[in-house]
DNA sequence: CAATGATATTTGCAAATGCATGTAAATCTG
DNA sequence: CAGATTTACATGCATTTGCAAATATCATTG
């Protein structure tokens, strides 16, 4: 890891060969796919990404929600008021650390969730539409080792 | 494709098995590695990508700049405004299309952008920290595969 | 070539964002 | 265990964002 060595530019490496670039333009179009059907049903990013994370693990304290919607605290706790005054979500005291608050989902956030889930499932196969299933393994299992190298969280 | 069969729920899969989560997540914190490095140098995140892109294709017309940033319309306007009051890069009318400005960047603004780049090397190597040679150009290809399946521009 | 429609960019405005800060509760430390 | 820190969350405020509409130019068509 010494760095002696001149750096690449931009320039030679071309903008389609530098993997961060790729997956930006690839997401931002791929969240911008279902903006249309988020708004129908009145959600922005983060208030559909609380739900699809709570979809998975129900009633996480908000600081674990941030981390698991990527999503900045105030920006959380904004969205989580809306999410509640709607109904999609309910807060909850943590009956061990009265300064932490459980969020859970409730049925109406899980249906809310339900009719946005197959439009993120198309999106994604849309993704990987053409490429081999070994390929698609390799390159969810690379991620995941992505994630594991830059996460400051253990999970 | 014919889609009777029942999609998976999230929850089977799991939110750390769905590629679009991992990707949102791992640039999300890439994204913010160098937010710092920006600030100092009075960039945002659309004013950086300017820059990032100008030092690839310099002189694109706004509307293809929009692509490649990834930015809305509206906001790399008004990135644009910033970059060009500080400095950073020039508007010059299209001599064919009386509409369309093309940009280009400036010395200061390709001086800014080296000052950069380094972070986002280095920021690309942590993401790719551990990972062999091999399974890192599969995953670039695979990328690309995907922004072909993807776009809906030429490039 | 006038009229109609498309394209390029900017701008008005309401809403979303994020930083810094505030408040409250838990934890640590001597 | 009092005082100092840290942690959890909410909020004030300035900035940024993005949609929709405005403006200006180009392209097409009858």
């Amino acid at each position: 890891m010494s760095d002696d060595e001149t750096l690449p530019r931009l320039g030679e490496i071309g903008l389609t060969n530098f993997a961060p670039y790729l997956m930006n333009r690839i997401m931002g179009r791929y969240n911008a796919g279902f903006r249309d059907e988020m708004a129908a049903l009145g959600l922005t990013t983060p208030k559909a990404r609380v739900l699809a994370s709570l979809a998975v693990v129900d009633g996480p304290v908000i600081r674990d929600l941030a981390v698991y919607t990527v999503t900045e605290q105030s920006t959380l706790s904004r969205a989580l008021d809306q999410l509640a005054t709607e109904g999609l979500v309910r807060r909850e005291a943590d009956p061990q650390d009265s300064r932490a608050t459980r969020i859970f989902i409730t049925d109406a956030g899980r249906a809310a969730f339900d009719s946005l889930w197959p439009h993120m499932v198309e999106a994604e196969r849309n993704l990987f539409r053409g490429i081999p299933d070994k390929d698609r393994r390799a390159f969810v299992a690379t991620l995941q080792q992505m994630l594991a190298n830059i996460r400051k969280h253990e999970f």
